[in-house]
DNA sequence: CGACCTACGTA
DNA sequence: CGTACGTAGGTCGT
């Protein structure tokens, strides 16, 4: 078995609690768990295979971890939420999709361990000799973790080769003549789920002394004690407290209470938020001091320095778990603030001694990507220009400022606003593109699941899928599916997966050949933030990365378009700081 | 203790 | 100008 397109042997690899099997074209070995390491270097330079895997995560973990690069995989969970889409994809899933079995049905792992007892280890003696899938032909529930033995690990491996060839054969069906493109992006969904584990081992580089200041000058000084940290909490609430006399008492972490005082001083809101009580700013101080507050007390909570000291390891890097597509469109997410860190932070984020960061954003990457997605040959022509939006702009006779609303409010569904007369236009000017957004609208409307460029599906309707109690206890938070919500919800639901989903497939197969291209460097990705990537590099290796980055996003494009007639452009720069460079 | 709400950070 | 995500603190009910 090889993989057709790339010629390289599939051989698949399972890594078990007290072993690890490699099986393919020449190889059908046991590995010892401490050797795992080497044996997948000997193996990667004898074969140069494709390596298939459960998962990237259960397989390549260690692997990562020891610094090997991993070159080519295929990842089974990663093309499962591709082909069948939602986030549920253990090997239990794989298997149940593979086979046509319904995903309701999948055996799920025994309810949670109890407190002070190691569950595994019960469950391991307990299921000793079971067979590797059920009479109704679903894979046991942690196959993985039981799988203590070579030949049940061989088993497993056995198993995920004759998955692959059935995703295969499923992508075949679905894509047709487009195949090719499937089969790439399952290429980049798992490079960038190999990735994540090299986001997870590396982290993000900080200068801690200077978010020590950032966070002094929001939160206070760090605390000594518990009454320390009340003092200096309350020292803080002073601040807004002292533009309402005879109500120190008052919390102002209580948005109920806070509405309360706001209307004690005129100021009479729905709500609290900022966008509302932003108008009100100058109305009385009290708000002013009060949207300040809520900055402050953001860091404080959130971004302090309990966040600081569980975070950032001892070698000042920002860790946190990353998966490589969210349970909606297929973003990236990130946790421990990675995704979310208020820009009053980025001075923190600090190229190391001798390195400095390539930063690199992606250009109005939506749009463009609307351009490829609907095959729009006018609008296609306005990409070629660095700023999409003056071509657009003249077309319809109108200002820039104009334009550039109209084509938001056609992608993302505008609720208030005067887009109106802009987006008659437009649709005038680009009825294939707009025909596309108007196509995807109707499909969320209906419920009908629609499928990203590089065809991801996403579903409607259908039961939420069972997370947590165990099963996925990483799982994101949420469900994938939109059942529930308004026609006009789901419709503007559907219209932007296909657009950010598409998106987030151009940005991962960018970025996974940065990643390749960095390498030789030393160069390290350290960041994704959905359309802007943080490398860092040794400082003298700084012009060749910014080569690599930008001449990645050219071949990246074409390969991901399948045309170079729509142009993608990124904005590059070489800082020290994250803050330095202007997003 | 968990579920839910409010609020807000990023893209 | 919509969508997505992660985090924390509050309340309320068990």
């Amino acid at each position: 078995m090889t993989d057709k397109a790339s010629g390289a042997p599939l051989v698949a690899l399972v890594v078990g609690p007290q072993g690890a099997y490699a099986v393919g074209p020449g190889i059908d070995e046991a590995w010892a768990l401490a050797e795992v390491g080497r044996r997948f270097v000997d193996a990667s330079a004898r074969l140069g295979p494709r390596w298939v895997v459960w998962s990237s995560a259960a397989a390549l973990r260690g692997v990562v971890g020891a610094g090997i690069d991993v070159a080519r995989t295929w990842d089974l969970a990663e093309t499962h939420r591709i082909i069948h889409g939602g986030w549920a994809a253990t090997p239990g899933h794989v298997v149940a999709g593979c086979r046509g079995l319904d995903e309701a049905d999948v055996p799920r792992p025994r309810a949670q361990r109890l407190h002070g007892f190691d569950g595994d280890l019960f469950d391991v003696a307990e299921g000793g000799d079971e067979t590797l899938l059920t009479a109704g032909g679903h894979l046991r529930a942690d196959a993985l973790l039981r799988a203590t033995d070579a030949p049940r690990l061989r088993e497993l491996a056995v198993l995920a080769l004759e998955c692959q060839t059935s995703q295969l054969e499923a992508l075949g069906r679905l894509g047709g003549e487009h195949v090719a493109r499937l089969e790439r992006t399952v290429w980049s969904e798992s490079a960038a789920a190999v990735l994540c584990l090299e986001l997870e081992r590396d982290g993000l580089p900080v200068d801690r002394l200077a978010a020590e200041d950032l966070i002094a000058a929001s939160a206070g000084p760090r605390a000594r004690d518990e009454g320390d940290a009340a003092r200096i909490r309350v020292e803080r609430d002073r601040a807004v407290l002292r533009h309402a006399p005879g109500r120190e008492r008052l919390d102002l972490r209580n948005p109920a209470q806070v509405r309360e005082l706001l209307a004690s001083v005129g100021v009479d809101v729905p709500n609290t938020r900022a966008w509302v009580l932003e108008p009100y700013r100058l109305t009385h101080p009290l708000v002013d001091a009060l949207l300040r507050w809520r900055k402050d007390e953001r860091i404080a909570t959130t971004y302090g320095y309990r966040w600081l000291d569980e975070h950032v390891g001892v070698d000042d890097r920002l860790r946190g778990a990353w998966t490589a597509c969210d349970g909606a469109a297929g973003r990236m997410t990130a946790q421990n603030g990675l995704h979310n860190l208020p820009a009053p932070l980025r001075p923190a984020i600090c190229a190391a001694p001798g390195h400095v960061f390539v930063r690199a954003d992606l250009g109005q990457i939506e749009p463009r990507v609307l351009a490829v997605v609907s095959a729009d040959r006018a609008f296609a022509e306005a990409t070629r220009s660095d700023d999409l939006y003056a071509p657009v702009a003249a077309k319809l006779g109108a200002d820039r400022p104009t334009a550039k609303i109209a084509v938001l409010a056609a992608m993302y569904g505008q609720r208030s606003g005067a887009a109106g007369e802009a987006l008659k236009d437009l649709e005038r000017a680009y009825p294939v593109a707009m025909g596309l957004l108007d196509r995807a609208y109707d499909d969320g409307v209906a419920r009908r699941a629609v499928r990203t460029w590089g065809g991801r599906l996403i579903r409607f309707g259908a039961a939420p899928p069972q997370l947590g109690e165990g099963a996925e206890p990483d799982a994101p938070a949420g469900s994938p599916e939109r059942s529930a919500g308004t026609d006009g919800s789901r419709g503007r639901y559907a219209r932007n997966a296909i657009i950010q989903g598409s998106a987030a497939e151009l940005f991962k197969a960018w970025a996974a050949t940065v990643r390749h291209a960095v390498r030789p460097l030393g160069g390290q990705i350290v960041l994704c933030l959905h359309d802007e990537l943080l490398v860092h590099v040794p400082e003298q290796q700084a012009h060749a990365a910014v080569a690599a980055v930008e001449g990645s996003l050219t071949s990246a494009a074409r390969t991901w378009a399948g045309t170079d007639q729509v142009r993608f452009v990124a904005d590059t720069s070489v800082v020290r700081r994250w803050s330095e460079a202007k997003p």
